[in-house]
DNA sequence: ATCATAAATAACTATTTAGTTATATCAAGA
DNA sequence: TCTTGATATAACTAAATAGTTATTTATGAT
């Protein structure tokens, strides 16, 4: 009878409960996020929790930090900076795509974050900090493109990320109601590899100069 | 003194329940909503809404469907069987926009729908009557349009209502953490100005071939 | 008029929940 | 080895919450 053993480790404790965390805020959100549900998923206890993050809010807004930061992360890794324009867009909407698809915690949690009208993160440091050089990458990618005279001159950074950005969330995140609404399993293989073939095609669209996508039909 | 009188009106009883149980659902989701707030602000008492809806998530169900149908009701208003089809898409693009904007208890509820995997709606009648004739009239104004060789030919009428809608709804439902990310009022005059004109070029870019685009720049 | 029924209100209950108090146990430094 | 502080657990509490029971009151049919 292995004998309960107290192991007595903070850093993994705490690790512990803020993955139970996300995967419960995830789930149910903020409001219906259970802080006994995170205890018992962390096999922790919620005098843990209290101890190492002071309130339910704090642990959100930390597990929130931290998607952000993984999916700034990984986009940074992408390394899209020497990469043909063309090329290299292709690869931000498919990185989109598979990282809203893999991570959908990232997707919910951001939501109800929105819900709550971004009160946990409104003064956070670090999502600032996050947030700098995120747009800069998308403009020098655009810059890129337009010398080249492959894109339009003049096209908006901030707004072609959010597209971007929107034309998987959206999808991902209504899943649920536009199966219902298109009657159809919008999360099929063949679903799936539709939705991201059209949307690598939109931006293209929206950011190549009619010749270039002339060339490109042809090719 | 105005004695309280007791006025007996089931309709408008259950018309107010209704009508403020889809504030407090789009204010705080299904989970953070409180029946005795709905009862409160509905200028009735809890019984009522037990009476008259069962529980929490019928009521739920039925705000939900309401919305979704009345959104319905005003895209079929348009009428834009008859537009120009270049015309008709900058209309239809624009309604998406002011429909959410006006009307931001769609996008909340809708969402939290989702975050509960469409439970609520996935068996109901009424959703899937009106879903219908729904994509059907975004087909018949991409076949228009290509019929008179302005738009791609096989467009994916999904796909279109799709993008149509998540260019508008993923902008506005994360306009809180928007704002932070990009370190913008997403929500100023001028950004939603902004938004709609580039959601326009955006959607137009996707559906007109090259041609019509150098015709439409030169105009 | 009066009766039956539906509409309305208020007070109540059993559970759930975030957060706390009290207590035990380990491990590192003196 | 003893002490001290940090780590862990369990039992508790006050408030909140969905749903009910008990009671009153208006209204339309007879």
């Amino acid at each position: 009878m292995a004998a309960k053993k107290q192991l007595r480790d903070p850093e993994e404790t705490k690790r512990r409960i803020m993955a139970a965390a996300k995967v419960e805020f995830a789930k149910s959100g903020l409001g219906g996020a259970r802080v006994d549900v995170i205890a018992a998923r962390a096999k922790s206890n919620k005098r843990m929790m209290y101890h190492y993050f002071g309130n339910k809010e704090t642990l959100f807004r930390l597990v929130l930090e931290d998607v952000y930061a993984d999916f700034r992360e990984a986009e940074k890794a992408l390394e899209l900076d020497h990469e043909e324009p063309i090329v290299a867009l292709r690869k931000l909407v498919s990185f989109n795509w598979d990282y809203f698809l893999e991570n959908p915690e990232f997707i919910t949690l951001v939501n109800s974050e929105n819900l709550h009208k971004a009160k946990h993160i409104k003064s956070s440091k670090r999502m600032q900090e996050m947030s700098r050089n995120f747009v800069g990458r998308m403009q020098a990618l655009l810059d890129r493109g337009a010398e080249a005279n492959l894109f339009h001159k003049n096209l908006d950074a901030v707004q072609m990320q959010i597209s971007v950005a929107a034309i998987a969330y959206h999808y991902l995140t209504n899943r649920y109601t536009g199966s219902i609404v298109f009657e159809r399993d919008l999360m099929s293989a063949k679903a799936l590899k539709d939705r991201l073939a059209f949307n690598i095609q939109t931006v293209l669209r929206i950011v190549c100069t009619p010749e270039t996508l002339r060339k490109l039909e042809t090719e």
